[in-house]
DNA sequence: TCTGGGGTCCTAGGACCC
DNA sequence: TCTGGGGTCCTAGGACCC
C-alpha cells in the first residue's frame, strides 16, 4: 500500500460551524449562512440539508413552513477568517509544513511522520477544543488522494454515531471505488455529464480509464487528476502565497439601480485597499455592468483600459473607472435602454510588486499620490474601513448592519442590508462576549 | 508558376476550485 | 421585495512576424 504523504483537513460546514463556536443556541438547530445580501444559501449544516436546501439555495425561494424550522445568519468574514487563522496555528504546532488552500481547508504534509493516522486525529481533537469547530482529514499519496479521503471521511463519519473515531480516512487507489466521480477534486458538473455518459461512475472508474483516452478527450489538467488518483504526484504543497494575477470586487446590487456610479466607485477604493495591502499595483483596469438575467435582462458590456504605469492610486483608478463606467451608460442609453443595472464590478488585472514596476524617461510613479495613499491607509488603518477617502467615497462594500448610520453623498440603494449579520465576536473589541 | 511552417502574443470561452 | 463572490488554468483561433 502506498504510504501517505499529504493529509487535507477542513471544517465540517465551516461558516455555520463558526457561528455556533459563539452562539450555542444554534447548536442541534438547523442552521445555514447567507451570502451577498442575505441571498443565497452559501453553509449548511446537515440538518438543514435534510430540509431540502442546498448550497445557492435563493432565501426567498424557501417555503415559510421551512423558514419557521431555520436559523438564518449572514455571512461575517472577518469572523470565519480569524477562527481559520487559529486552525492553522494549531496545524503548524504538528506537521513541518502547511498549505493554507482554502479558508476552511488546509493541506499538511505527513511524510515522515511515524504514524499520520493518529496525528490527523489529534489535530482533530485540538481543533475541536481549542478553536471550536468540527473537522474532517483524508490521508494519501497524492492531494488528489487526499482530498478523496476527507470527502470519504466526511461521508462516512455523516452516518455513524462515533464520528470522532471516523473523522480520518486513508485514501488508496484501491480503495475509491464508494466515491461519485463528480467528487473527484477537479471533476466539475461538465466533466461528470460527460465521464457518466461513457459509463464512468466512480473515482475508481476514473482512475481506470486509458491515460490517452482522458488526455485527448478531456484535457491535461482532468489528465492529471487521473494519474493522482492512481497515487503518482503531479505537485507538492505550495507554500508560498502566489502572486495575485488580478483583483476582483463585483456585488449583485441589493436591487435594481439605475447610476450605479457609487457602487462602483465603491468597489474601486476597496479593491485599491487591498492592492496597496499586498504590495501590488495594477497595470489595467476593467469595468462591468449587468442587466437582471432573473428578469430576462441580458445585458452585459464591459471596458478596460491599461495604465501607462502600474498604479495603486485610488484618485488615479477612480478616474479611469468614471470614464469607462460613463462610456458603458452612453452605449446603455444609446441602444434605448431605459432598464437598470443588477450587477457590477471592478477589476483590477496585469498586477505587478510595487517595487518591481520600472519608471522610464515618460512614466514613473507619482509620489506624491503614492505619499498621500500611504497616509490615508494608515489613518483608516487606525480608526476603520471609510474613515477617510478619496472624494467622498467612504463606503464598506459589505452590507449595513441593522441600525447603521448611512453616511455619504448619494443614495445607496445598491447596498443591501443584512438582517442577521453576527457579531465580530473575535476581531472587534465591541462585539467581544462577556462573561458574566 | 510555386500558396510553408513555426513561433509568439492576444483574446474569448470553457472548465474548474472554494 | 429578495437570486454569492473571487479566483486559476487551458485551449483554440486570429493576427502578426520571419
Amino acid at each position: 500500500m502506498l504510504p501517505p504523504r499529504f493529509g487535507l483537513i477542513d471544517g465540517n460546514n465551516f461558516y455555520v460551524s463558526c457561528e455556533r463556536v459563539f452562539d450555542p443556541s444554534l447548536r442541534g438547530v438547523p442552521t445555514v449562512v447567507l451570502g451577498n445580501g442575505d441571498g443565497c444559501c452559501i453553509s449548511l449544516c446537515p440538518l438543514a440539508k435534510g430540509l431540502g436546501l442546498k448550497i445557492g439555495t435563493p432565501i426567498f425561494q424557501v417555503p415559510d413552513a421551512i423558514r419557521k424550522k431555520i436559523q438564518v445568519r449572514s455571512a461575517n468574514f472577518a469572523l470565519y477568517g480569524d477562527l481559520s487563522a487559529r486552525i492553522v496555528s494549531v496545524l503548524s504546532d504538528l506537521f513541518p509544513r502547511v498549505e493554507v488552500y482554502s479558508i476552511d481547508e488546509n493541506f499538511v504534509d505527513v511524510e515522515g511522520l511515524k504514524d499520520p493516522f493518529a496525528t490527523c486525529l489529534e489535530a482533530r481533537e485540538r481543533i475541536l477544543r481549542w478553536v471550536g469547530i468540527p473537522c474532517c482529514a483524508g490521508i494519501g499519496a497524492t492531494r488528489t488522494l487526499a482530498k478523496a479521503g476527507n470527502k470519504m471521511a466526511k461521508d462516512r463519519s455523516k452516518r455513524a454515531a462515533n464520528a470522532g473515531a471516523l473523522a480520518v480516512f486513508h485514501a488508496t487507489p484501491q480503495n475509491i471505488d464508494a466515491l461519485a466521480v463528480e467528487d473527484v477534486w477537479g471533476v466539475g458538473r461538465r466533466f461528470t455529464a460527460r465521464l457518466n455518459a461513457e459509463g464512468v461512475k466512480s473515482a475508481a472508474d476514473l482512475a481506470a480509464l486509458p491515460a490517452d483516452h482522458v488526455r485527448a478527450r478531456y484535457g491535461v489538467v482532468l489528465a492529471r487528476t487521473q494519474t493522482e488518483l492512481r497515487g503518482v504526484p503531479c505537485g507538492d504543497l505550495e507554500l508560498e502565497e502566489p502572486n495575485r494575477k488580478q483583483l476582483v470586487i463585483s456585488r449583485t446590487f441589493g436591487r435594481d439601480v439605475l447610476d450605479p456610479m457609487d457602487a462602483l466607485t465603491t468597489f474601486t477604493t476597496v479593491a485599491c485597499e487591498k492592492l496597496r495591502s499586498r504590495g501590488l499595483a495594477a497595470g489595467a483596469l476593467w469595468v462591468w455592468l449587468d442587466g437582471n438575467p432573473f428578469k430576462g435582462d441580458t445585458f452585459h458590456a464591459s471596458r478596460a483600459v491599461p495604465f501607462p504605469f502600474p498604479t495603486r492610486d485610488t484618485a488615479e483608478v477612480l478616474r479611469a473607472v468614471r470614464f469607462l463606467a460613463k462610456s458603458i451608460q452612453d452605449q446603455a442609453s444609446r441602444s434605448g435602454r431605459s432598464v437598470p443595472f443588477k450587477r457590477g464590478g471592478v477589476g483590477l488585472t496585469d498586477l505587478v510588486r510595487a517595487e518591481d514596476r520600472q519608471a522610464d524617461l515618460f512614466f514613473g510613479p507619482d509620489e506624491k499620490a503614492e505619499r498621500a495613499m500611504a497616509v490615508l491607509d494608515k489613518i483608516n488603518a487606525k480608526w476603520g474601513r471609510g474613515t477617510v477617502g478619496v472624494g467622498s467615497v467612504g463606503w464598506r462594500v459589505g452590507g449595513a448592519r441593522p441600525g447603521e448610520k448611512r453616511v455619504g453623498r448619494r443614495d445607496a440603494q445598491w447596498r443591501p442590508t443584512l438582517k442577521a449579520l453576527s457579531p465580530s465576536y473575535t476581531t472587534k473589541w465591541s462585539d467581544l462576549l462577556r462573561v458574566r
